[in-house]
DNA sequence: CACACAACCTGCGAGC
DNA sequence: TGCTCGCAGGTTGTGT
């Protein structure tokens, strides 16, 4: 589920019900996710959430001296719900409130992450190896051009590599490629510094697009009102293989890259 | 260092 | 109706 956007959109939703509460309890009832979760999380009891942010697709949770980093994976998703509400299947993690209300982390799949850190320096240690914020400054047609150039694999490989630029995933580099006209399997030394200031352009649009209209939702995705996102409709190759371009008429394609299917418009994003 | 690939899980839709 | 298969938003670890 979660590209930048839907954890953006999360991060929104959840961050004010959190901030400047009490912990009154944190409840484990599957520790069994990407990493296990640590039964220390449950010292936390009685401290003050001091803030929620975000960084690549971690959600933190400052906890007065500690860090929580939420990561959710392929399926999670995190709400806000009064505690005598019964614990669905997959809620796997909750961090109870003194007003009554819980955090809960649903995740069928359970390839996200609940991570603690007792110290900043080791929650910064653990974000040394990230890229820049495709929303900041940091990204930009230098730093795009300078990593293209020394890397062989396809364009978009280079763009979901969080070393390059983070919380760019299958969706919005499927969309980002196809705004820029550039096929997806070009080598990322072939394109020009041109394509390069295209491709960040679009890459900020389309992820800022996204996170005003409240995420992508294809099936799991849902905000922490527990209603869906809406980019899902601006799609414009994601998922529309066999379909029509809506730019050109031709009909969308799919291959394999990196493992991942990606779908492109053979004639808006030429080969080389 | 760059790259390819398997692995971690459950759920769902397609096809038989 | 029910089975098997393939596929799904992400990231890490291993091997070449």
């Amino acid at each position: 589920m979660p590209e930048l956007p839907e954890v953006e959109v999360t991060r929104m939703g959840v961050g004010p019900m959190l901030q400047g509460q009490k912990i009154h309890q944190i409840n484990i009832y599957h520790k069994q996710l990407r990493w296990p979760i640590k039964d220390e999380l449950k010292s936390l009891a009685g401290l003050t959430i001091k803030s929620v942010s975000r960084r690549a697709k971690y959600l933190i949770v400052q906890i007065e001296q500690s860090y929580v980093l939420l990561h959710l994976g392929m399926s999670g998703k995190l709400c806000v719900v009064d505690k005598s509400i019964a614990k669905q299947k997959h809620d796997h993690f909750e961090i109870v409130l003194t007003t009554g209300q819980a955090l809960r982390l649903n995740d069928p799949r359970r390839f996200g992450a609940v991570l603690m850190f007792d110290e900043k320096s080791e929650l910064d240690l653990w974000l040394a190896k990230l890229g820049p914020e495709p929303l900041s400054g940091d990204f930009n047609q230098q730093q795009l051009y300078k990593w293209t150039q020394k890397r062989q694999v396809a364009i978009k490989n280079c763009i979901m590599d969080n070393k390059v630029v983070v919380g760019v995933g299958n969706i919005y580099a499927t969309e980002s490629l196809f705004k820029s006209a550039i096929h997806p399997q070009t080598p990322a030394n072939k394109l020009t510094q041109a394509q390069c200031a295209k491709l960040v352009d679009e890459i900020k649009l389309v992820l800022a697009r996204a996170i005003k209209q409240g995420g992508t939702t294809l099936k799991d995705f849902a905000k922490a009102d527990g209603k869906p996102g809406y980019f899902a409709q601006e799609l414009l190759v994601y998922g529309r293989s066999g379909e029509k371009c809506k730019s050109c008429g031709s009909i969308i394609e799919t291959m394999v890259i990196g493992q991942r299917a990606s779908a492109y418009c053979p004639s808006c994003q030429p080969r080389l």
